[in-house]
DNA sequence: CACATCTTGAAACGATCGGTGCAAGATGTG
DNA sequence: CACATCTTGCACCGATCGTTTCAAGATGTG
């Protein structure tokens, strides 16, 4: 039935994320990713390994597609902290509201939720959240923000993304996470209301 | 062996919250339930019904415990709408400090995020999510903040508590949050910065 | 004590889980 | 064509899943 592979690699991995991205680590049954990505399980074993590395091939995967849109938003100048903010939440709810991807991403934010990830994967996961919490705050110092104002707006915009993510899944609409995201933009530069 | 129950059932309930609250849905298995009540599979059965009636009883007793925190925090007088969102918060942040729970409440974040939960469960999850939101809103009206404010504060304050159950299951630090939290507050009565 | 009622532990159910073995078939090379 | 190599579909593995069944034992009532 086969000599060559009959199949993408590349797209393969492509659908393999998605079905993660929409079922979750421990919903995401072997059935399950071979229905999504068309493959049976001889091809999907034989090309990427087992479960658990098909996932962190995922999150690679999810990496490589979604941070250059990150660093890409981050990397020229910005007049100030709030637009820096602003442009990376856009990032995220641009995201959201790419139709061709699963609704509710549980790859960013429910990965270090899934008790069943393994401690491998709960390291890349984290990894890839140190780095987009470094990528922030070097904006951040680059539009001015001192350094406790950027670790405090990088930690609340990474925060930020999280809530996106979760009220997205959770059904809320596309007006009300461009207001939490638009809303977050407002912290910079303010005084503490309370004594 | 047996006549009587010889186990308080509230007290397993409390338990089985705990297991849900540690595990999210999927992962607590029936062998986690048992071994964290302390129960017999037929008296898990006989006393609570099925694993989905179970957690829907679970999430009934984690918001008779909880949500009258929140109404105590909410119901007395506020000198301004920043107060009531660090109020509504600081509950939260004591919830996630009680050595009694388990770290990292995987019920209210997550139980909207998990695949597996029946829609009967996901309803119970909205409702909740749906009280929360209309007791901040008459806190912040009563706080002086008008409609548009406080349903965008509203929105924000719940947002933010998500990500504050996200970023604690996540690892990070209780002063992190305390800074998400306070960053929060800091929000209402700014205008946008961006034109 | 007799008897109905209830609870409990243990065993077992079918279904699904992640993962493997293997023969059949397609390909590239000689 | 001969042959080694690779891929694929299918069956199957043991383990675990949620759930049910059932007999044994403890209790309350007469």
């Amino acid at each position: 039935m086969a000599g060559r592979k009959q199949f993408d690699v590349d797209e393969a991995l492509r659908r393999a994320m998605h079905v993660f991205w929409r079922w979750g680590y421990s919903e995401a049954s072997i059935d399950r990713l071979t229905e999504g990505t068309g493959l049976g399980r001889s091809s999907l074993y034989g090309t990427f390994g087992d479960k658990s590395t098909l996932f962190r091939k995922s999150l690679q995967r999810y990496a490589q597609t979604y941070h250059p849109l990150y660093d890409q938003a981050l990397s020229g100048p910005h007049p100030s902290p709030s637009v820096v903010v602003a442009a990376y939440l856009q990032v995220t709810l641009n995201r959201i509201a790419d139709p061709t991807v699963p609704d509710g991403c549980l790859l960013t934010v429910s990965a270090t939720q899934f008790p069943a990830l393994d401690a491998e994967g709960q390291a890349m996961v984290r990894a890839m959240i140190c780095g987009l919490r470094t990528m922030l705050e070097q904006a951040l110092l680059a539009a001015g923000a001192d350094d406790q104002e950027t670790a405090e707006l990088a930690l609340c915009t990474l925060a930020t993304n999280k809530s996106l993510a979760v009220l997205s899944r959770a059904g809320f609409s596309s007006e009300d996470l461009a207001t939490v995201a638009a809303a977050a933009a407002r912290i910079p530069g303010r005084p503490h209301p309370l004594p």
